[in-house]
DNA sequence: ACAATTTGTTACCAATAGGTACGAAAAAGT
DNA sequence: ACTTTTTCGTACCTATTGGTAACAAATTGT
């Protein structure tokens, strides 16, 4: 009923929408952090068995992992365009604050920082997907910070790894915040305020 | 035998020590996170009987709560010390950086951040510790920013309340990359480069 | 019609969670 | 010696966890 008509093979049409399940647990997690959420309260809010889930996602580690992909590809997505776009230093620095304290996030949630904070509770492929995003991130911000010396946003007193470890960091705590039910006004006026280490254009830069 | 001497009343004397549960149960706690360490086998690691601790804590909220106040009572007391204290506001800055990236809080640990980033996982007593804990770091911000306008440190482009939360979420910030592994210089360079938003007696104030 | 194949579902498993009933043990008061 | 009082500890409870065996249902290929 629910699956996708790409020519299926032999067996019983399976009833099991892979992007459901995914979508209903992604929330879940986010609402009520990911250590709360059972597989047996996933199946049950689905309306699915037990053994259909396993089929599809292996075990645990691979459903946590199916979800923090898909959030990666639907959200993370979003924070990495804007920091690898072709805009001006100011431009981005401008749509991240925007983004991190946009209203739209309380219901797409940052899952990701939920999820890194705690690694521990993931089965193998969940956590080597965090490091691996993380590591997509830090490279990322890496590059924007290396642009940004050219442009002379970056004074010398920012070494590169730093300030990219920096920007990285103040966008997560901004998050954190959101997801632990601050204001988005506040939370853009504390990431304004940290982000403006780096002098902008319209600030006069001795 | 482990008993603490006070004048004992009729019974049999207790072999319990309520310290050296609390130590063990920080410690695991901090090590493993809260929410990997159950009561079961915090009483098999203190070598205790089940009902002992819930006759001491009466249920696991009680004992999470008399850790996150032992923890309160032993670590965040330095930093609310170094935050109201006597000294000048350039040195109560560089005092928190110094605390934050110290070598010793890998032993320690800064269980307060854990116990925070999970606070929906622990019962209404942990709760409002928690809270309580919270409030009384904004207030203690708060008249240090104020302190802080007097003295010129904080520009009137920040807000006393902003300013306040900026520093709070800042030390938070740095006590979360220290719980997760981060390298104590690395930590200590980023805390840095976030508190330069104030400025210092040392830098030129145009 | 019948075998092959795939999915779904019921019912179960061992392990562990937080929590407790109850009797044995050890002290003090009389 | 005997009762009282307090603590200890074994053994148990129910609920839930992640995970699976086995069988029923539904489809395609022959």
């Amino acid at each position: 009923m629910t699956g996708d008509g790409t020519k299926r093979g032999r067996g019983r049409p399976k009833s099991l929408s892979r992007q459901e399940v995914i979508d209903l647990a992604m929330n879940a997690y986010w609402r009520e952090g990911p250590a709360e959420v059972s597989l047996n309260s996933i199946c049950q809010r689905a309306g699915v068995a037990k053994p259909s889930l396993y089929r599809e996602f292996g075990d645990e580690d691979g459903l946590t992992a199916a979800v923090l992909q898909a959030y990666a590809d639907a959200v993370l997505s979003q924070v990495l365009r804007i920091v690898t776009g072709p805009e001006s230093f100011d431009q981005k620095v401008e749509d991240l604050i925007r983004y991190a304290s946009e209203d739209a996030l309380s219901d797409n949630g940052c899952l990701y920082v939920k999820m890194q904070a705690a690694t521990h509770r993931f089965g193998e492929k969940t956590q080597a997907l965090i490091a691996a995003i993380d590591a997509g991130a830090e490279e990322a911000y890496a590059a924007l910070l290396t642009d940004a010396r050219r442009t002379g946003h970056a004074p010398e007193s920012i070494p590169t790894r730093l300030g990219a470890r920096y920007m990285m960091s103040q966008i997560t705590l901004a998050l954190v915040l959101r997801a632990a039910g601050e204001e988005p006004l506040l939370v853009r006026d504390l990431l304004t305020l940290a982000l403006s280490v780096f002098p902008s254009d319209k600030q006069d830069r001795h």
